[in-house]
DNA sequence: TTCTCTATCTCAAACGTTTGCACTATCGGT
DNA sequence: ACCGATAGTGCAAACGTTTGAGATAGAGAA
């Protein structure tokens, strides 16, 4: 029989050992009927000696006599706490080197100040301007923003919301991945009151609120554009059928084709998925038809300069030969040579006003109306679409 | 005299009113000294009716009879738990869609799995490459990012660095800005324990890891290419003095001038603040010279365009009268006319280095040395600095 | 039978903050 | 002397999870 006392009845005969626990021997008192093992250590005593211990509104309320309360309330200016007190307690907490535990802070509050961002790459200077745009307005009114890159990949954007959600984020900015073809799950998180905004390329849903870009209208300056430096045979290269962008900037085209009573040639209208090498087959197959276009429209800026390597590869001249134009407006445009004629949409400031647009329905955290916003853009000339001998003609 | 009950002795004549508390009659009974208002609502039950209530653990072990704990441990595969409940568990979980508060999870377990990062700006896809090279390491480990932009001022980089600290990420990565010249508060937190990694631009601080290019190896392979290229003279624009890369880099180019005997022209070391018109300026004061540089390497490949732009306005011949270098390996550099010589640095590869450095640390958490890693790069030769005249003569 | 062990489960505290409401003191009218 | 008002402060619960350690039961050992 084991010699311990019992700590509760302080007796040593009626202990006797009951198995281990967590590698400890682990004992049992007869006359009390209790279970306990030797040598707690006080865990409390532990955490306030840690190395990075952190001082708390407990800890100044203690040292001046007051209560955490008071406190907490002193150091946000609730006007309950008297100037005096309130102007004694930011003293001491500076003093202190008090700073609020955020994450504390959030857990009470239900919110976290943080909205998650998810767009389909970092690779050009295109979505990270609209993050950029984010950015900006979420810093100036204390919004913290966390990324995630879906990588063009419906399960990772899926899976990206839903840590984001897990998370607790206020908001979520989401721009859809290429491959994203349902948008089912949106629907779903909107019913359990989140705020999701929508950018440049958006979902059917008409639950949420989008930003997005003069797609249509854009698609038809480029067009008519093409048309007026003397085109005759427009090939358009679109994103996958399943992106908005897509169909928007398709019937821009068709518009104006429509208009200027052209005939629609469906071999002219191809579906990529942004790749170069989807690009590349594209452009090969035009090159290789009896009547070769004599202008490619390409649905972004880096599908057009990838268009425009690979012509040079084949020697065809551009504009001269084939013109090319891009939309969007992303930099590398401007440096390319031929300079790429684009429409420019304003990447950044899709980003603002969709920051702008969450931050006015968080506010007003009624379920008012979804808004759709669009984000005025301009044709943008340079040298990549000037046919020469239209110029000259002038 | 009110015809109030009190809740407390249930006696009605010492009742009385005693002001108004928060829009509120507020009554004081005589009785039992006790002092209340009308109607409160119960706040539990208000909670857990409303629209966007999420179960919780608490909610799965009341519909299956078992404490809160058993949940929490048999959703996370405790060995304590059996393999029956464990199943049961998460197949309850799974149908009352439980989702994990990671905001109350964090606040329990002390940290957040999140790190944060401080870039200088999103402009060019410089530190945008950099960034998604943290993602992807990142979010292979399940952790979060919160991207902050100091804009290149130090001010903001501070600001940024407290919210970070104060939201308990659990790690922080810093390329510093170019305005910063003080970088104690760096050590200040090093004292609280958080683990800071600095990488491309950094500070002079031993108490933190690093991940740095190979600004100076990579500075001598460029000079040595342009006087390879029959430079005699040759000019460089670097950064403000206080940046690590400006030093390091402005040390490679001394050794190769030295090592070839070369006489140092202190007229031709240039500082900027990486700004167009600063850049500008430089390359104005260089044409101004009686005997004007033959090339000019530049601290970045954004800088480097600048100048080219600048050259081509001035209508100076890029590369035949002046050749221009970059460094780093913008995606730019390769799209413009001349298509750009440059230093690659692996901007990806050490954004994934510093993340994969921070998680080493984070997990061996005790005080290990500080590491610098070196991430190695590759001269790359295009257009911008070969001199015509030594191509033909060779 | 009596003690010991293991497997499994539960209790309660802890994390740092916010918040509803009670409490106290004091002041001004009747 | 009594009533009503207001300002300032404190108490305790709540947020959802994790965790240290006690509780319980049934199996095995002595």
């Amino acid at each position: 029989m084991p010699r311990v006392k019992c700590p509760k009845c302080s007796k040593v005969e009626t202990v006797l050992k009951s198995g281990f626990i967590r590698q400890k021997q682990r004992y049992y008192c007869k006359e009390c009927n209790y279970n306990f093992t030797l040598n707690h250590e006080n865990r409390k005593a532990k955490n306030k000696t840690r190395k990075n211990y952190q001082t708390t509104i407990l800890d100044i309320g203690k040292a001046m006599g007051i209560s955490a309360t008071t406190v907490s309330r002193a150091l946000r200016d609730h006007p309950d706490i008297s100037a005096v007190t309130i102007k004694a307690v930011k003293q001491v907490a500076l003093e202190m080197e008090y700073r609020p535990n955020l994450m504390a802070r959030n857990f009470a509050n239900k919110q976290t100040q943080t909205i998650g961002v998810i767009i389909p790459d970092l690779e050009s200077t295109f979505f990270s301007s609209m993050l950029g745009g984010i950015q900006k307005v979420a810093s100036k009114f204390g919004f913290k923003v966390i990324i995630c890159l879906s990588n063009e990949d419906y399960e990772t954007e899926i899976e990206n919301v839903q840590v984001l959600i897990d998370s607790r984020v206020d908001g979520l900015l989401i721009c859809h991945s290429a491959t994203t073809t349902s948008f089912d799950y949106i629907d779903n998180y909107c019913k359990k009151g989140i705020s999701i905004v929508n950018f440049y390329r958006i979902s059917p849903s008409n639950k949420i609120s989008k930003v997005l870009a003069k797609n249509t209208e854009g698609a038809e300056k480029i067009t008519e554009h093409l048309l007026d430096q003397g085109c005759k045979k427009i090939g358009i290269i679109l994103g996958p059928k399943s992106l908005s962008i897509t169909e928007e900037r398709l019937l821009g085209y068709l518009n104006i084709l429509k208009k200027n009573k052209i005939d629609i040639d469906k071999e002219l209208i191809a579906y990529t998925d942004y790749s170069s090498t989807s690009i590349n087959a594209v452009v090969d197959d035009w090159l290789n038809l009896n009547e070769r276009p004599d202008a490619i429209f390409c649905i972004s800026d880096r599908s057009a300069i990838f268009a425009i390597k690979h012509l040079k590869k084949r020697k065809v001249k551009v504009p001269d030969e084939i013109a090319v134009v891009g939309f969007g407006n992303d930099l590398m445009g401007e440096l390319i040579e031929p300079s790429l004629t684009t429409y420019n949409i304003q990447t950044s400031k899709i980003g603002e006003t969709t920051m702008q647009l969450f931050l006015q329905e968080y506010k007003n955290d009624s379920d008012n109306e979804t808004q759709i916003q669009t984000i005025d853009g301009e044709l943008l000339i340079r040298e990549s679409s000037i046919k020469k001998k239209r110029k000259q003609s002038k």
